[in-house]
DNA sequence: GTTCGTGCTGACAACGTTATCAACGGGTCG
DNA sequence: CGACCCGTTGATAACGTTGTCAGCACGAAC
């Protein structure tokens, strides 16, 4: 800058008013400073910008997700990703693979940089009473897809127990009495909601709850695959299966392909995924829309930063039933057991 | 810094070399230094800490996709990240949607923000001849998935050309001699690619190459599924497909089916996806492995960050065919025309 | 002719940090 | 006892930028 200064013949200030935009500066002086800015290749340095400038705002947010190459998180990440750009804001995104201390370290990361925000979907057993002196600090934050516990802020998520509700609902229209559940960790919040509606639906309907064919902390395809197998193979085999999740749902298929029963276990998943509606049976899937829960923090996020000092909100989306196929095969009177 | 070393009663200084760990602190100042830190809550400001230090890095690289939430690059992406987190190393993570001008505009904000490096998947059309400056300035540049245009930096990149020719020699292996190409804009190095090995192949079997068949220019699902659907409904069909991209394969997929065609016409495509192993045929593909694009790339880049100035290397991983079902449907003698 | 206002301009301090270096205290050695 | 060294310590400048403010030139108004 003050070689752009001396090329120019100017002060620095003037260099920087040209550099801003700033009015107040003859047209004669400002072709100057171009050409030297020119000459040099000279970038502003935003970093240095923003310590000296008086509203202290770096134009960078956090975004902590469980993995970001999971279809859902990436998704979610586009929007923020859009929205941020419409105002010149930068994203850094960070994987914590559900473990606390590495939603920490990232939050950590973030904060010493000084980001204007964070959009936090916490791991199963976080605790997030320690970000209160970031938030007094003037830190916005939204927890996306699962609320933070010891902590109010504002937060974006789906209806997670009305989803589930809606599935168990959906498979007992059909006539099944006998549904499996199969759902992640139950210290991750959303997998406790989803069991939490699926027992409620069941409770609500007078239908037999089963602790046999309730399966939780499954957290992958392999995973998933395996406990499906199991039930298959139960004395008593349920005639349907809710899957809380995208991978746990194709998990589930793979099981019943391998089974020969993907046409006699009726299948509901929690997520829509890619190319459900190809697979033979087509999967009925209850459907977040994670583009909605990005787009929509992300705003509640800036309109933070934008001195919005009200209560917080909490937004709630509503998952959407997608009717497909393996949803709605009727339960076999005398179902053989698998293998 | 300056309230943590009034209440610790020391320098500003030793307040610095604690943050630091550097040596040279007595035991008790340090135990005073630890404990007005945590009294006052105190965070170091990176940013300030690295605008004033000798070597001016700022821990942080910029990533330009082409949309992070494509599971291609979502995979990419968690890669380079795994690897950046060992150093301590943020990311910042932008989609370009394959308009060079969102390129530029996004490396233009990681610049400003001094990243260390770049690791860029350049749209179609997009020219590189602007960043000389900044990578004779220092920064570290790897070319991922794409090469650059006009400028001599590392890359990363799949045998685009070869895994094109796996496929069509995979087909034709099976007896087909009337092979389609799906493609996206030939701007786009890889589509480009992809098709000069389609052309290649046939070229070398002596296969007859139909303009009829070769679609350029398609980049949607649904694009995909109109221009193969058009194919199925020409007065000489082909008899085999081959999708040079994961949206492609799925919109061809959807083609099949409609037509009812899918056990009747081969299809290859070239990257894997989640679910092509359950699709009924299932889809042979050229699989390409994202995630060690992304942490190729990424170790490269750092060993560019620690110093290393050899000639520009150019790491180039093949693709591996992976046989499903899809790709060995023989070619039907007299083929009905769809609808 | 004096006063005032207005539009430009740049010197200087400051943002939060680290690099440099001088100063201090205490021990070792000749 | 003096010279020297070494481990601590903190005052100060600097990183690249912007906020503040004073100064200048010019024209208008009294």
């Amino acid at each position: 800058m003050r070689d752009v200064a001396a090329i120019a013949g100017v002060g620095i200030k003037t260099v920087s008013r040209v550099v801003n935009d700033e009015p107040g500066v003859s047209t004669d002086l400002r072709t100057r400073v171009l050409a030297a800015i020119a000459r040099l290749d000279y970038r502003q340095d935003l970093n240095a910008s923003l310590l000296r400038r008086s509203e202290r705002k770096t134009a960078t947010i956090g975004l902590v997700l469980d993995d970001i190459s999971n279809p859902f998180s990436s998704a979610l990440a586009r929007s923020v990703e859009d929205v941020a750009r419409k105002r010149g804001v930068l994203v850094f995104a960070g994987s914590c693979d559900e473990d606390p201390s590495r939603e920490r370290e990232l939050i950590a990361n973030f904060q010493a940089r000084r980001v204007d925000g964070l959009m936090l979907a916490p791991p199963g057993g976080a605790e997030h009473s320690y970000l209160l002196s970031e938030v007094r600090a003037g830190t916005a934050l939204v927890f996306i897809d699962r609320p933070g516990q010891f902590l109010d802020a504002d937060s974006v998520i789906s209806d997670n127990e009305g989803g589930a509700r809606q599935a168990v609902a959906h498979l007992a229209g059909v006539g099944h009495r006998r549904i499996a559940f199969l759902g992640d960790a139950l210290a991750i919040h959303t997998a406790k909601a989803r069991l939490d509606g699926y027992l409620a639906e069941l409770t609500q309907r007078g239908l037999e709850i089963d602790d046999e064919i309730v399966r939780s902390g499954i957290r992958s395809i392999a995973q998933a695959e395996a406990a499906t197998s199991e039930l298959l193979r139960l004395r008593n085999p349920p005639t349907a299966i809710f899957a809380g999740q995208n991978l746990l749902a194709i998990g589930a298929v793979h099981a019943l392909r391998a089974a020969g029963l993907e046409h006699s276990v009726a299948l509901v998943g929690f997520d829509d995924f890619l190319l459900a509606d190809l697979l033979e049976p087509a999967v009925t899937v209850i459907a977040q829309d994670p583009a909605a829960i990005g787009r929509d923090a992300a705003d509640l996020l800036f309109e933070r930063l934008d001195g919005d000092r009200s209560p917080s909100r909490h937004i709630v989306l509503t998952p959407l039933l997608i009717v497909r196929g393996s949803g709605e095969i009727p339960p076999k009177r005398r179902l053989r057991r698998a293998r």
